[in-house]
DNA sequence: TATGCACTTATCCAATTGGATTATAGTTTA
DNA sequence: TAAACTATAATCCAATTGGATAAGTGCATA
């Protein structure tokens, strides 16, 4: 059976070449265009519940009312569509917003022809949500820049564990890092300045650098205060 | 000329595999290979910055040292070197670690052998770090899921003119923070060893500093970066 | 044109750092 | 108890770093 698909543009134009390319592939079904979000979803509260779309590709900038209000609100009323985005767009800020909308896929129109059907398609065999390469790894990169927790984990320091240097030897990086040389942090721990020594050294050794620069690098990108 | 690339699997058959895989394609060139995260981190240390490897295929669960943990140290000693994960395990944890661990793409390696190497060619094309589409839409779950919050824009620096160093102090100063010798600024920059270690000590003298870590430390400390 | 500034290179020397090794004492754990 | 780990300390050696100083180039500006 066909996967029925709806499609909201609001370019006319849009609309019917992506209709085309999608029947040419014979899988897809295109049962409902919208030219955008409001209009989406009047016509969505006309369809019987057997009779909805499984997927909608939403394009994001249309008048009267956007993408990411049309799949925010779709989202919710009907939580078994599963919205894909499919837009020009591919800046950090559109891509956030429509993923927290409850976008299900991120696909560029600049993709071709065969590689939109393809992933589209490839989500019925997977069941993940199409998303294009590009896209990708900007979602990688705001995972990695901004402060995200894992909601189930209880907040483990990702780091913390990496290198599993001993309380004195933690203290003892803390002094390195503010630049005092190995006599000053024998003086500051009333040991002798060969103690101190060695155990920088042994923090080289856990943390594999061999340079006071190195080391002060990996503490603070890492976050080993 | 060929993309230098290092591999890191704790099987040998896993590396030889791979390393035929990417041979054959013709534009890879495999410089190094190591057995866990400890070896590869050894094998680095002794590589002129020049020779380093563009790019890491890292498998995760390794002994000694894993994958996540070579990853964190290896992406702040080598900022230039792209970290890339290979391994067949896609549970959001480790996908979520080794991303904040500073991985620049998350490859899967139940993958066809065209895919991988085709992904990782894309990335020379794009610039855009490889991620596996299941990987893909697990990231965006991630997104969807989580407490995350875009980045304010980036804070004015206030400071910056306090201590005024010239673009070149700068761009010297940069290195030497990221654990470079006196050696490895010269080669970098193309002068003489002598040349960087005479900006090195101006620089001191602008920062009414005398060693290398209280420098970093002002750097960090202030936002000299 | 002269003066100053940034960038470059070099040399000499002292101090510090990094690396390897050995050794003792206390604590924890198998 | 023995083995393993941690903290302490010292020594020797090589390499790097920090400091002072001198000097040539090119550029901009007064």
């Amino acid at each position: 059976m066909p996967v029925s698909i709806a499609i909201v543009d609001d370019k006319a134009s849009n609309r019917n070449i992506l209709k085309d390319k999608l029947n040419r592939h014979g899988h897809f079904d295109i049962i409902l265009t919208a030219e955008d979000g409001r209009d989406f979803l009047e016509k969505m509260r006309l369809i019987e519940p057997a009779e909805l779309p499984e997927v909608v590709l939403m394009d994001l900038e249309m008048p009267n009312m956007d993408g990411v209000a049309a799949i925010a609100a779709g989202s919710s009323l009907y939580p078994s569509v599963k919205f894909v985005v499919l837009t020009i767009f591919d800046d950090e800020d559109k891509i956030f917003k429509a993923i927290k909308a409850g976008a299900f896929g991120y696909l560029l129109k600049d993709e071709s022809a065969e590689d939109i059907t393809g992933m589209l398609w490839q989500m019925y065999e997977s069941g993940a949500g199409p998303v294009s390469p590009g896209i990708a790894f900007k979602i990688l990169q705001l995972v990695q820049n901004n402060n995200l927790t894992m909601i189930d984990k209880p907040e483990e320091k990702v780091q913390e564990t990496f290198f599993d240097l001993t309380d004195r030897e933690k203290e003892i990086l803390a002094l390195l890092v503010q630049g005092l040389s190995y006599k000053q942090i024998g003086t500051t721990l009333n040991i002798s300045t060969n103690t101190a020594k060695k155990h920088v050294i042994n923090i080289y050794h856990k943390l594999h650098v061999n340079s006071r620069a190195q080391a002060m690098n990996l503490a603070y990108e890492k976050g080993l205060l």
